[in-house]
DNA sequence: CATTATTCCTATTGACTCGATAGGGTATTG
DNA sequence: CAATACCCTATCGAGTCAATAGGAATAATG
């Protein structure tokens, strides 16, 4: 299961990714539209900030705008700031490999074969979807 | 991730289906093979019981065995009792649907739309992937 | 240049989950 | 009937999650 925070932060993004590029949108009005707690939803536009994920643009008429271009943002991208790792199992994480405490010889464990293989079909899928896309869609159904 | 039980049933599970059919195996000497707290394994097995995946004998000469073929329990079955679904968001799940609480139009979200996607590749891989075939691979390996 | 609007930083909270442990109850068998 | 196993309930400390609070730093604007 992914956090609320994961939920937030895309669901914020999703916004940003809608605006007129560049154009940034103050904390509160993104609070107040995607109904998100406002001291939570900060917190997690400083996380999204340090890997360049989103820009923030301090004082008056400030808010926050995308890092970069809509269409390099993925949901793996996302998920994997807020929430960490997508894999299943640490042995089997790129991003973040770590051996199993207790195993044996993970060159012939037959869990970590299959929480691999797991790991490479949904990251294969959350790789591939990124907001602009994914506004496009929003757009066509008149959600947005 | 998936829990630290999981990962113990699952290696239990492995166990007890390398053993000839309907053989007991003591919880003491699960633990001690595969290194796992016994107190602990023992509330895995109770878990493991109710859905009739493992079978128990009480009394001398005791034990825990598979309760049904090995062929037929898949590491999904497994991980759903010890870890819940697979799913990454309770309105994705089969098993166990809940509406997301603040959630506008199910049938527009986005990223439901992924997380989607992302449930039925990883459920349709830990489905095809059962106890038996498991250990036929580790026999082939010489890990066991 | 002071005021105001905004992001930024640190700390704290309560509820919950995870991994593990403890102690005794209950059934079975030799 | 006693030894051997599973069964049940309760508890623990550490960690995470979601949310809140208060104020410091920064930038635009009149």
């Amino acid at each position: 299961m992914i956090s609320q925070k994961s939920r937030y932060a895309l669901r914020a993004l999703l916004l940003l990714a809608a605006q007129e590029p560049g154009k940034p949108v103050q904390i509160a009005d993104i609070a107040k539209q995607e109904n998100i707690p406002r001291k939570f939803l900060e917190a997690i536009l400083v996380e999204l900030k340090k890997p360049g994920i989103v820009r923030s643009h301090r004082g008056r008429q400030g808010g926050y705008s995308l890092g970069r271009a809509a269409k390099d943002i993925s949901f793996a991208d996302v998920l994997r700031i807020t929430d960490g790792p997508l894999a299943l199992s640490p042995c089997v994480s790129v991003m973040a490999y770590r051996k199993c405490e207790d195993c044996f010889d993970e060159s012939v464990c037959v869990i970590r074969k299959a929480l691999l293989a797991a790991r490479d079909s949904t990251a294969q899928i959350l790789e591939s979807r990124n907001l602009a896309a994914a506004v496009t869609q929003l757009r066509r159904a008149g959600a947005i």
